[in-house]
DNA sequence: TCTGGGGTCCTAGGACCC
DNA sequence: TCTGGGGTCCTAGGACCC
């Protein structure tokens, strides 16, 4: 989805009409805490942008309008109105595609193979062999008229996708179609907002060489930086490099990385994606050492979870983990797991509370550096009693 | 400039077991 | 006196994604 929490409050505020949208945490005039979540194009003019600042977010908006530009609205992020607005989108697509892999709030991998009849998948398949080994299949006239019928029919059923949805939730979202879901992924990132681009098989590598290698999901700012140092840009920089010396760079990453920058990918669309953790964290307004406070706090986050849990069906925990952030951004967690599970409120605000007394006396903090962030959370989860399980 | 909140996956060392 | 190899689980931290 474009812009995905900023395009919905547009549509809700058509008096905002041509305004710059910024939505995220309480600018308070300019010495408010927190960032940007998401920013409308109007907005993304002044180099407001995800993950900014807000303080800065609110400076560039207040030198636009000095130099002339419309106003910036900043607005909280309504979290629960935009995941039933999430929903509505995800039922539309699934009318017309049975498998969906849900990934976030606003994204999602449709797998779109039954668009290929049985006689044109056999075709389809013979070429992504030929894509592994290449040889005389590959300029056959045959194997890419079909995968060019396919993709149409494909590029038909996205078009009507995306015309429901601008239709029924007055949204656009961009596509990408391609083999793979790295080429789908990485296609999608093309023609913001409202598009749609096609990667077919034969122009796969075409497509990816020019790209900035930090264009692959997961080269972030650190993995491009080290790359970088080694005078690798362009994803085609990044497939002259052998495969081991990826892994020895990169652990098993850079095998990964390795049939990326080749673009290949054989992940599959995943219907059922389960949680395997569940965590709350606060920043607050100043950094403190109280203690009356942080504990206060640290019991609400733990009744929040188990809240969340039990929403969703999770029986039971093994392993708590407290999280804190000093004031200078330092951050600790300690985690203790449990001899069995558990779902009970008192046995998870003891061990919560076991793991954060430290911080607040010389044992984990010798400075006593005030805090500014704490957290709790959940992992090894226990979905359904044990008997249910014999009986599937 | 001053850095949210909710997640996933990977690594590495140590304990422990056979 | 000088200590293997392989596996699993726990803990802490870090990179990354939306």
């Amino acid at each position: 989805m474009d812009a995905f929490f900023a395009a919905i409050e547009e549509r809700n505020n058509p008096q905002f009409a041509g305004l710059g949208i910024v939505v995220g945490a309480d600018p308070k005039n300019g010495i408010g805490r927190g960032v940007v979540s998401t920013a409308n194009y109007q907005a993304r003019k002044y180099g407001i942008h995800s993950a900014m600042p807000i303080s800065q977010a609110f400076r560039l908006a207040q030198a636009a309008l000095k130099r002339g530009n419309p106003e910036t609205i900043f607005l909280p992020v309504n979290g629960a109105y935009y995941s039933r607005v999430s929903q509505k989108i995800m039922e539309i697509i699934q009318r017309y595609v049975p498998l969906v892999e849900q990934t976030s709030i606003d994204e999602a991998y449709l797998d779109l193979t039954f668009c290929a009849d049985e006689r044109e998948k056999h075709n389809v398949i013979l070429v992504s062999e030929e894509r592994a080994h290449p040889g005389s299949l590959w300029d056959s006239g045959q194997a890419r008229m079909t995968i060019t019928a396919d993709y149409n029919k494909a590029i038909d059923l996205i078009n009507k996708i995306k015309a429901e949805i601008a239709s029924q939730e007055k949204l656009t979202a961009t596509v990408g179609l391609g083999s793979s879901k790295l080429i789908a992924k990485m296609a999608s990132a093309k023609n913001k907002p409202d598009g749609l681009t096609v990667v077919i098989p034969a122009e796969v590598e075409k497509f990816l060489d020019p790209l900035p290698i930090g264009d692959i999901p997961g080269i972030g700012p650190k993995t491009e930086e080290f790359f970088h140092q080694k005078k690798i840009f362009k994803v085609a920089d990044l497939k002259k490099i052998s495969r081991e010396q990826l892994i020895s760079w990169l652990g098993k990453w850079g095998a990964d990385l390795y049939q990326k920058a080749k673009g290949i990918d054989d992940s599959a669309v995943e219907t059922e994606r389960e949680a395997k953790s569940i965590s709350e964290q606060e920043t607050f307004e100043e950094d403190t050492l109280s203690g009356s406070f942080l504990i206060e706090k640290l019991n609400k986050m733990v009744e929040r979870v188990l809240e969340r849990m039990r929403n969703e069906d999770i029986k039971g925990f093994k392993t708590v983990t407290v999280t804190v952030r000093f004031f200078d951004f330092q951050t600790i967690s300690r985690s203790h797991t449990l001899g069995e599970f558990t779902d009970k409120l008192s046995i998870l605000k003891m061990e919560a509370l076991k793991l954060f007394l430290p911080f607040l006396d010389r044992r984990e903090n010798p400075k006593l550096k005030p805090i500014r962030l704490i957290g709790v959370g959940v992992e090894n989860l226990k979905r359904i009693e044990e008997e249910s399980i014999q009986k599937r």
